[in-house]
DNA sequence: CGCTTTATGGAACGTTCATTCTATAATGCA
DNA sequence: TGCATTATAGAATGAACGTTCCATAAAGCG
């Protein structure tokens, strides 16, 4: 019937992610996403209109691809504390993948960069912000439970709040050092901070 | 002899520093340093050579103006846990003054926009990192100090490091949430998690 | 094998960018 | 009051940008 795309939408936005994430939004220029991608011009326009809407797509593809994945940690694991670090080592693999100075986090990039001069990304941000911490409250919980402190439910919320925002910075941080050991010990380090918190001694 | 500057070197770099920023690196234009300064185009170019050697005299004024302030507060302040909060209270208070959505620490921004992708900005943001801890782990150690547990020197340095990028965390996240209460919150909790960690109950 | 359909490569367009350049205006000194 | 000096405003430049457009090529269907 016609002429089949060289890469379907998904794959286009799988491949045109990885840009966005190291580049960010302003340095990333359209003919570095046709190299990228592989897909011509027209392409990228028929399919989404411009940079704009394809940088949201390449935003919703990491949500799905890593941060739910990494969400489904803190959630899924029985053991808080074990959840926390299984959420940490995760994105610290990924830095491991990718080779320091790390890639950060994509939405935490995107934080700082882009969220304040646009309604549509601050949304699809503050979205990820809320589900983040939704998850560190669950792991937290769960934590305090085994760990026999008594503390209240506000404050286990703000708790999680602390260690989603902490996260953030970590991978900012992971964007300028080149020893992902510090990447480990901050985890180590906070983990420690956090049982002393819950665990009654 | 000549026709007066209309604004000195260092008054260019004070009038530049908050577009930079604000907007970041490659979002500032230009045509928007010589609105926002005053000085004409050649004005510029004759005291810097280009953007990004006046983009770097503004993160150095940025250190002395605004971190360098906030860091003698961790180091001067006998209190350790005071002096942590009054770190906090300082770039809380700058986000206050500036409205909602905050601009977040220059620095911290700078470290996922520009580092990754220049040496010299590398250099110094990597520098300021160092400082930060560093006026962290005086603070911490002091707070350590007359809480009476018995911590490690490692893990002292290693609990500053935490509070270090915590923060950074923290500016990052005021650069897209709108409520400046979220921000004082966040410093209470972080307080509460340290002090559960130094002092021996 | 044509015909229709659709992606492709790349030219073209209008903006915007950082940077350079120039003519003008403003200042202090003689 | 002129003269030398230097910042100014803004035009000019060339490159890069996002976006649009078109002729070409490739694929499936009859």
């Amino acid at each position: 019937m016609a002429r089949p795309r060289s890469k379907s939408r998904e794959e286009l936005v799988a491949s045109a992610m990885p840009v966005f994430w190291e580049r960010g939004f302003a340095a990333t220029s359209i003919d570095a996403l046709v190299s990228a991608t592989g897909v011509a011009r027209g392409g990228i326009y028929a399919d989404f209109g411009g940079k704009q809407a394809l940088f949201l797509a390449c935003l919703d593809a990491y949500r799905a691809r890593f941060v739910d994945r990494a969400i489904a940690l803190l959630i899924s694991n029985e053991d808080g504390f074990a959840a926390i670090e299984a959420f940490f080592d995760f994105f610290i693999s990924l830095h491991a993948e990718h080779g320091m100075p790390g890639p950060g986090c994509f939405l935490a990039n995107t934080m700082t960069e882009v969220a304040p001069h646009s309604d549509a990304v601050l949304a699809v941000v503050s979205g990820h912000a809320a589900d983040l911490r939704g998850g560190f409250l669950q792991a937290v919980t769960r934590a305090a439970g085994a760990g026999g402190a008594a503390i209240s439910e506000l404050e286990l919320d703000e708790i999680a709040a602390v260690l989603a925002t902490s996260s953030q910075g970590l991978w900012s941080y992971g964007r300028s050092v080149s020893d992902i050991a510090e990447l480990t010990r901050f985890k180590t380090a906070l983990l420690k901070m956090l049982q002393s918190r819950l665990i009654r001694l």
